[in-house]
RNA sequence: CGUUUUCUGAAGU
């Protein structure tokens, strides 16, 4: 099954979502049954080729005949989606894998993504009401996916309140959320936001890491702030974060568009003596 | 350049 699921995932990544359908229907007839990863798999498939009404309608039918099979009621009505061997593949392995197919919150988490990556935030946002109302509670990762496409809107006052809410619904933020929202901010050119979400992050006690600082070095070398990013190496040092190749690849990016390879290369010489020293 | 079967944050694409 795992091997399946490899292929799958394989199918998916490079636009085959059909042909990775399809072989969910060979793995039902070689008895090797398709479980949620496999379901999850084909949603991330629809998501990532836009197409959102499959994967929606997908996890309707997979919540539908998860419950059809605990309640002994009629499984939904055929011809009313492409999804005839679909359907067939999933009540199948309803019926053969104890419900494990029925829709999980990595499921919701998948959905929701897809959507706030196109931008269609609202229909994210109404997803969280949607699994509550199916039983699944949101977890951080729901919250954070949300919040990171409220950001990329610069609709930052909804983002606030999410992280404001999430708390009640027994979710604390984490450096993932901070670092999202300082990432925001910084795109935005609200440094001074991004550095009170930082001190946010502190006092709640979470500890930054490569990607937290990043995305600050980031932000002074589009402003040409050397000084500033030497000041953010010394104090990856101190802590012990090592710049990766995406920290290096942003300072090279935005220091040569700046015109200033002389003083990319030197922030690069010290950035790898941080490597070899560690 | 992907050792890890599914979801969230940083650059490029």
């Amino acid at each position: 099954c795992v091997t399946y699921n490899t292929l799958i995932k394989g199918l998916c990544r490079t636009g085959k979502v059909d042909e990775a359908c399809q072989l969910l229907c060979v793995m039902t007839e070689s008895k090797c049954f398709p479980d949620i990863i496999s379901f999850n798999l084909i949603i991330h498939g629809f998501c990532s080729e836009g197409r959102f009404d499959e994967a929606i309608m997908l996890v309707k039918e997979m919540a539908w005949t998860g419950r059809s099979h605990e309640n002994g009621n009629d499984p939904l009505p055929l011809g009313q989606s492409n999804f005839h061997k679909l359907e067939q593949a999933i009540k199948i392995s309803a019926e053969m894998s104890n419900y494990c197919c029925t829709p999980n919150v990595v499921t919701y988490n998948t959905l929701i993504n897809g959507l706030c990556k196109s931008g269609k935030l609202e229909r994210a946002y109404e997803l969280i009401h949607v699994m509550e109302a199916a039983g699944i509670a949101p977890n951080l990762v729901s919250y954070n996916t949300l919040i990171a496409g409220f950001c990329k809107s610069n609709r930052f006052e909804e983002a606030n309140i999410l992280v404001t809410e999430m708390p009640k619904r027994g979710c604390s933020p984490d450096v993932v959320t901070y670092s999202t929202l300082m990432n925001g901010f910084c795109k935005a050119n609200r440094l001074n936001d991004a550095l009170k979400s930082f001190g946010e992050m502190l006092d709640n006690g979470c500890v930054p890491d490569v990607v937290t600082y990043t995305i600050l070095v980031d932000y002074f070398s589009v402003i040409g702030e050397v000084n500033k990013l030497y000041e953010l190496l010394d104090k990856m040092e101190e802590v012990g974060c090592i710049p990766n190749h995406v920290t290096h690849s942003v300072v090279v990016d935005r220091l040569q568009k700046a015109g200033r390879t002389d003083e990319a290369e030197k922030l690069l010489n010290r950035m790898t003596k941080m490597r070899h020293s560690s």
